[in-house]
RNA sequence: CGGGAUGUAGCGCAGCUUGGUUAGCGCGCCACGUUCGGGACGUGGAGGCCCCGGGUUCAAAUCCCGGCAUCCCGACCA
């Protein structure tokens, strides 16, 4: 085995991190403070993500449209918590044409304000409900301290934003988002088990009537917050002036919502699954599933030929044919980069009429028939996304304690207590000592309600360090 | 914004304390050859406003002053 070529995890997680970005060729920061340069195997998954998202977006009813970049700074005073959450980290632009600008505009860190303000002029009656829209974009947002991924100065998200004519219906759609759009392919597509709650009045969306999240753990413990959805209540409603007509013939104002996933859970991704060798995507994911390896030249139209073969049978696949490069060298690439499984075709390979398999996520390598691998490959795929789920559920799981008393908690994972037992003066506690409550789940595992006349007195606290 | 550190080849670094000829090393890159079933090796080669500006000096990567930038640790966040 050849000396490894990252930090490994157990020595620097943050360290380890760093390098499979890099190793890996997913991301470089960008020249100015806080930015990334997404590189295309970085931006291939994000692709992935992207289409999952998408497609699922769309099949829930959404339309995707495009706002523009620069919003007018005054639309952001409108909302008064919104304004304040979000003036620290704004980009504004003085300057426009050699000249300074009268009226200086935001670069949006999020969209609410300007959608709403289409929402506004867009919507008459009732029949104009529920408007269901969402854009791919990106956003700014000065952060203090940027990570690759995990948090730039500027990133990649979809936001979707919607207005409905009851409280209710904002309500259903909040958590429609939640549990049929992000939920899903986090666990289905990045096989990452999330936590689906709600998050604490500190820790709220700014402006939002209350927000939910999901919440993923990461190999060395601690939380991401890897997705949120929020019921607006007629914040901005109000602050916009979304209003419509009802069936009675009065003037109602609307409901909305917004929700949003962004380049984050690529990071994501890397954390919940990478090990000391690289990056393991789970083959659902992954931008190539297969990677055949032709150890020689000569081996090199047998391994066309299985690719071809593999294809057919909907696999995403490679040939690696690059035989001026050593094998260890391209063995270690491929694992680098977490491409699920490594079909070797060498000379004695394909002497004896077989191919050796290697799996990413297992490490175990054994021999296939070459007339075989089309048929079992794609099954073995699904076994490994299955497994993969399995493995970080298991961890997770592992790492989430029950406690008693606040004064427990310390140390890596999920620390579960009643939310009565917290509050908010023991959440402020518990933040001096860089814990946060990550969501709030009811006493049976279930997404709280929401609404002004919902009781949070029987819910349980998730806690944990996090990015 | 506090605390710490660093800017020298694409990347990672040495050199600076004690100024002195063509500024080094590893990786990577290019060429050729041998290799190549777990990050191969040999030979040859290319590649430097030594962060920027000013100063001291016969002479500055090195000393002095000023600036800029980045990274790490905290508070803010998808």
């Amino acid at each position: 085995m050849a000396a490894s070529v990252l930090t490994p995890q157990s020595a620097d997680f943050p360290r380890w991190y760093q390098d499979v970005v890099a190793k890996a060729e997913l991301a470089e920061t960008g020249a100015a403070r806080g930015t990334q340069i997404i590189k295309p195997w970085g931006y291939a998954l994000w692709e992935r993500i992207q289409g999952e998202l998408d497609a699922r977006i769309k099949a829930t009813g959404h339309d995707n449209v495009y706002f523009p970049l620069f919003i007018p700074m005054e639309y952001f005073e409108r909302e008064a918590e919104h304004v304040e959450g979000f003036s620290p980290e704004l980009a504004v632009v003085t300057h426009g044409g050699g000249k300074e600008l009268t009226e200086p505009l935001a670069v949006r860190p999020t969209s609410e304000t300007v959608i709403g303000e289409a929402m506004a002029r867009w919507i008459q009656g009732h029949r104009d409900l529920p408007l269901l829209l969402n854009q791919w974009a990106n956003v700014v947002r000065w952060e203090l301290r940027p990570r690759l991924f995990l948090r730039t100065t500027e990133f990649l998200w979809q936001e979707g934003h919607t207005a409905h004519a009851t409280w209710q219906e904002a309500q259903d759609e909040t958590l429609r988002i939640l549990v049929e759009v992000y939920a899903e392919v986090l666990r289905d597509v990045l096989a990452v088990p999330v936590l689906l709650g709600r998050k604490t009045e500190a820790e709220k969306f700014p402006g939002a009537e209350s927000t939910y999240t999901l919440e993923g753990l990461m190999r060395d413990g601690k939380a991401l917050q890897m997705g949120t959805s929020h019921n607006l209540g007629q914040n901005f409603a109000t602050a916009f002036d979304i209003a419509f007509t009802d069936e009675s013939g009065a003037r109602r104002q609307a409901w909305t919502t917004s929700w949003g996933v962004s380049t984050r859970v690529v990071g994501g991704l890397v954390m919940a699954h990478g090990d000391d060798r690289g990056l393991r995507l789970p083959p659902a994911v992954a931008p190539l599933q297969v990677v055949v390896l032709a150890v020689k030249d000569d081996t090199i139209p047998v391994a066309q030929r299985l690719a071809a073969e593999l294809r057919d049978a909907g696999v995403r696949v490679r040939v690696d044919q690059r035989t001026n490069l050593s094998f260890g060298r391209r063995a270690v690439d491929w694992e680098l980069k977490g491409v699920p499984l490594r079909l070797e075709v060498g000379p004695r390979d394909v002497a004896a009429g077989q191919a050796t398999l290697a799996r990413r996520d297992t490490g175990d390598k054994s021999a296939v028939a070459l007339h075989a691998v089309a048929a079992q490959l794609p099954g073995l795929l699904d076994a490994i996304q299955a497994a993969m789920l399995d493995g970080a559920r298991e961890r997770r799981d592992a790492a989430t304690i029950d406690v008693a008393d606040p004064d427990e908690i310390d140390g890596p994972g999920f620390f579960r207590l009643p939310w009565a037992q917290l509050g908010v003066e023991g959440e402020a506690r518990l933040a001096e000592r860089g814990y946060t409550v990550r969501c709030l789940l009811t006493a049976d595992g279930g997404i709280p309600g929401g609404g002004p006349d919902r009781d949070d007195a029987g819910l349980v606290a998730y806690v944990a360090k996090a990015y």
